[in-house]
DNA sequence: CGTTTGCTTGAATTCTGTCAAAGCAGGTGG
DNA sequence: CCACCTGCTTTGACAGAATTCAAGCAAACG
């Protein structure tokens, strides 16, 4: 199987991230550290550049430590936006991932991204090999349900106003370093209607 | 503390129910499956009784083995259901289950419904006790995941036209034994507008 | 039988999308 | 330095979609 990443290592600044946000949820012994540490490839994505295309089958799973990455999905020659992940925190589509299908949706660079990758067969074997991984694996399956599972609530139960009201607080990140007609689409409404949101709120 | 459950076992063929749930999932030993049947609580719920109300924390699981649980939201004095679980699912608010945060959903019966409980440390010990038990917490974190992010992904792409059509081939059941105002809400769309969509998709 | 519950329908209102045009900034080349 | 792109956002006018309110029906139930 060929791999384009780079075979260089992460950083010590690379992998201090990785490990910080791992330990908080398992803590890891040096050796099963080597272990995880040992199918990590490194990868850099250029702007606009892709992490995953739609029609592809998701091999890998990302922790971003620089950069941001979008997820879109494209519908009658229109992109939605579905969401958007920035340093620190794990790209992938984990359905595509997890049922061998092909995604439905692409993955581009917003900026610059550096990559941490961890591949389908890495992964799955340190499921099987430690109770460790596995740990960490219901976890972080925990962690992005929740997530999702919030954010549906909140597509159906609170108006685009609301929605975006909630996005200033709760996720400036995404007002700062995404286009406005990317982050139209994620509330579920066009770029037009946003704008007129964006007055009328301003507006108080 | 104090559980309302009745402490009678389950009876083989609730116990039959959940067993061959479970080894969709995983392969139990005698020993293992012996471990989590100990964990196991029964309960009853009558027709319109609850199992979870809006502010109390979900503290434990259950396996429906007969009836219909429905989830809802309360906002401005309406109720919008969020999910709806028959025999041979899980229901729970997983979020609230794992956060110990209180539960901004209700939970009621639809129907006379039994259930399997199992209580939040009961879980938690099975997962630090067994590398199965972690597995088995692991692919149905993944399961709902995929499940939630499936229809979040829909309610954004999709038209309640298109949702309602999918229903009808997806989840039939939904659609006979749950009210039709109810199944608006889980679509995101008054009742009016689920009477209108019908008459239209009827005339073709 | 009368009441309740839920579904349908019509009319008026509000919300949201479409289309087209204009503004605005950053970047580039002359 | 300026003129001109180009990509993105804003605005206005209009059309279509969905909600609200209210009335009418039908089936289910005590």
């Amino acid at each position: 199987m060929q791999h384009f990443e780079n075979t260089v290592l992460p950083s010590p600044e690379q992998l201090g991230m990785l490990r910080s946000f791992t330990e908080q949820l398992v803590k890891p012994s040096e050796d099963e550290w080597a272990e995880f540490a040992s199918c990590m490839r490194l990868k850099h994505i250029p702007k606009k550049g892709f992490f995953l295309r739609a029609g592809e089958v998701c091999s890998s799973v990302a922790f971003i430590t620089r950069g941001a990455i979008r997820y879109y999905h494209e519908k009658d020659g229109n992109e939605y936006s579905t969401n958007f992940t920035f340093e620190n925190g794990f790209a992938t589509d984990y359905d595509s991932f997890l049922t061998r299908q092909p995604s439905h949706y692409s993955f581009s660079a917003l900026e610059p991204t550096d990559i941490i990758v961890f591949h389908y067969n890495d992964v799955q074997s340190l499921y099987h090999r430690s109770k460790l991984w596995e740990r960490f694996g219901r976890l972080i399956a925990e962690r992005i349900f929740i997530e999702v599972q919030r954010r549906k609530n909140s597509l159906v139960f609170d108006s685009p106003e609301e929605q975006y009201c909630r996005l200033i607080t709760d996720c400036p990140k995404i007002l700062e370093r995404v286009p406005q007609h990317m982050i139209a689409t994620y509330l579920g409404i066009t770029p037009v209607h946003l704008s007129r949101i964006r007055r009328k709120v301003a507006g108080k």
